[in-house]
DNA sequence: GCCGTTTTCGGCCCGACTGTTTTCAGTCG
């Protein structure tokens, strides 16, 4: 996801919110924020969709104006139609909606009657008690207001899958206290396993009668109760965590499961073809005229239109549908098929040991094993580490496999002793620096190590850190396809808070052709348990057994990349 | 402003919850 498609997509946003404020007609604004969010999620930068002369009106929610809009933004920066609107109403209104409880009416009157522009002023004027006695406002408003704009800055977070499970798994031991409850999950981007979330959707059928919102709005991690209706809640957690419950009924049960897992792209695509044979699908089940015909499975929404059930890692409207109808969808990999990690470090013997019992446990055939060095290594470290895994893989079976793990210099040599390199196992490579390199350059570099005939993996591929850094500008189409013309791995690094690859990239690598090797990347037994998140982005790129080197047996395992 | 197997006009999701209201508008998901 390039900064532009973002920078395009917060300016339609914008455009949209500020036409929401001066009370435009509805269905343009919506228009504004469906091409917000088709930019924003696309994989490619529209820059380079325009150079390569791609028709931007072939994308969802794009027609010839927006198209326009795209394409003078790329080229200018700017947006006329959005300067038009600022120099009626200022643009910083938009800020303010961003304010839960605030939407385009109460701004405008905030505005128009008291000048407010900005949080700074609504705070100060609701510490003056300047806002209650408008029209729509009273004292609870004003305390409202001033509450959440406190806490403006925390309100935008998002958790990666590792942290929302650490919220999400206390939170549903208390739930299951409670006497009565029938089904209890969480729906939602997280059950979608997308890599970071921003809130918890948590979907409840329960017998008559039972206490659900009371016994939910008495969690003890909870800051604020937002609201708390009989079908529906929301609370804010003590840790900045939104989480939203809804009650429904057994019968809509697995058509509220549809619904609130989305996308909502994807319901949005599947309601249009509902349409389409005269039948509605909501999130109460399924309906032909007033007639219910489904509702209580999931499954049976796709049914209904004679599809396979798709995975909820799938539903993004990234071509899931069509592939479902063509019965083409690919065939996810679950954790019992893998059988080994391809990279975890260990510092000595014991490390080793521990590393490997924890990785037998989880019943892996094979382990990659790098070994933390200091400085340069020799020939007699290196024998000393295969000895170590020798003795401790036969006395534990399970394979161990020797990985050395190298730098990727500015200029594309691997920085280690190449007589050394065929000592290893694998030999993987990594960029530790000179991340900031152009794209040409960075594009070069990379093709130049994987030209290195001992190269067999390259580890963290993109070296970035989500929501810190987003990761080299190179040509990764290029570098994946040269990684499968040479049969090196390509790497999917499986810490939660890094899960490089992206989804889009998985499914890239997949289309070059290029084997996709997970790593937990590991240096504690528990770390090893990482992989299912990289699994998760695996099936979110659509990967299958046979792009997957984890799926492979040990014995297939040594013979697959020789050196 | 977008879209089209009812296609160039006339649709476009709508129900739950809140707060202030006295019958409902605004916000949210």
């Amino acid at each position: 996801m390039s900064a532009d498609n973002a920078r395009i997509g917060e300016m339609f946003d914008r455009l949209a919110d500020l036409l929401e404020i001066e009370d435009a007609n509805p269905f343009r604004i919506r228009a504004y924020r469906n091409g917000a969010q088709t930019v924003r999620e696309h994989p490619r930068s529209m820059a380079d969709l325009i150079i390569e002369e791609k028709d931007l009106k072939e994308l969802p929610g794009i027609g010839k104006d927006l198209a326009e809009k795209i394409r003078a933004i790329v080229e200018t920066g700017r947006l006329p139609a959005l300067e038009e609107v600022e120099a009626r109403t200022p643009g910083v209104l938009s800020d303010l909606m961003k304010i839960p409880g605030l939407g385009p009416k109460k701004v405008k009157a905030l505005y128009k009657e008291l000048n407010i522009r900005s949080v700074a002023d609504l705070r100060t004027a609701a510490r003056e008690q300047r806002i209650r006695g408008l029209p729509g406002f009273a004292a609870r408003t004003e305390e409202q207001i001033l509450r959440r704009t406190e806490k403006f800055s925390v309100e935008e977070r998002r958790f990666n899958l590792l942290e929302a499970e650490q919220i999400k798994n206390p939170l549903m031991e208390w739930m299951e206290k409670l006497d009565g409850l029938s089904q209890l999950i969480v729906a939602g981007s997280f059950r979608r396993r997308k890599e970071t979330v921003g809130d918890l959707d948590l979907l409840v059928t329960a017998r008559r009668n039972t206490p659900v919102m009371e016994h939910f709005t008495g969690y003890e991690e909870i800051a604020e109760v937002v609201s708390r209706g009989t079908t529906r809640s929301t609370v804010r957690l003590v840790s900045g965590m939104q989480v939203d419950l809804r009650l429904v009924p057994k019968t809509s049960y697995g058509a509220a499961l549809h619904y609130f897992t989305g996308s909502k792209t994807h319901n949005i695509a599947i309601r249009k073809m509902g349409v389409k044979r005269k039948l509605k699908v909501n999130e109460y089940g399924m309906f032909r005229g007033d007639k219910q015909i489904g509702g209580r499975t999931e499954r049976a929404v796709y049914g209904l239109f004679d599809m396979p059930y798709i995975e909820p890692e799938l539903r993004e409207f990234r071509g899931e549908i069509e592939a479902a109808l063509e019965n083409r969808l690919p065939r996810l990999v679950g954790p019992k098929a893998i059988h080994g990690d391809m990279l975890c470090y260990a510092t000595d013997a014991r490390s080793t040991s521990a590393l490997a019992k924890r990785a037998v446990e989880r019943e892996y055939e094979w382990l990659g094993v790098c070994f933390d060095s200091e400085g340069g290594l020799d020939r007699k470290q290196i024998i000393t580490w295969r000895r170590a895994l020798d003795r401790t893989g036969q006395r534990l079976g399970i394979e161990l496999l020797l990985i050395g793990e190298a730098a990727i210099a500015k200029d594309g040599s691997i920085v280690a002793d190449q007589e050394l390199l065929s000592e290893f196992d694998l030999v993987a490579v990594v960029v530790r620096d000179g991340m900031h390199l152009d794209h040409g350059a960075q594009t070069r570099r990379l093709l130049r190590a994987l030209e290195n005939p001992h190269v067999k993996l390259l580890t963290s591929p993109t070296g970035r850190v989500i929501g810190r850094y987003p990761g080299m500008d190179y040509d990764l189409k290029r570098v994946l396809a040269f990684a499968a013309e040479r049969e090196c791995m390509v790497g999917l690094d499986a810490r939660p808070d890094r899960l490089d690859l992206s989804d889009e990239a998985c499914r890239l690598a997949k289309e070059v052709g290029a084997t996709v090797a997970i790593c937990s990347h590991a240096r504690t037994p528990d770390e090893l348990d990482n992989l299912r998140f990289g699994l998760d982005q695996a099936r979110r790129g659509w990967l299958e057994r046979g792009d997957l080197v984890n799926t492979r047996n040990s014995g297939v395992i040594r013979g697959q990349f020789p050196d």
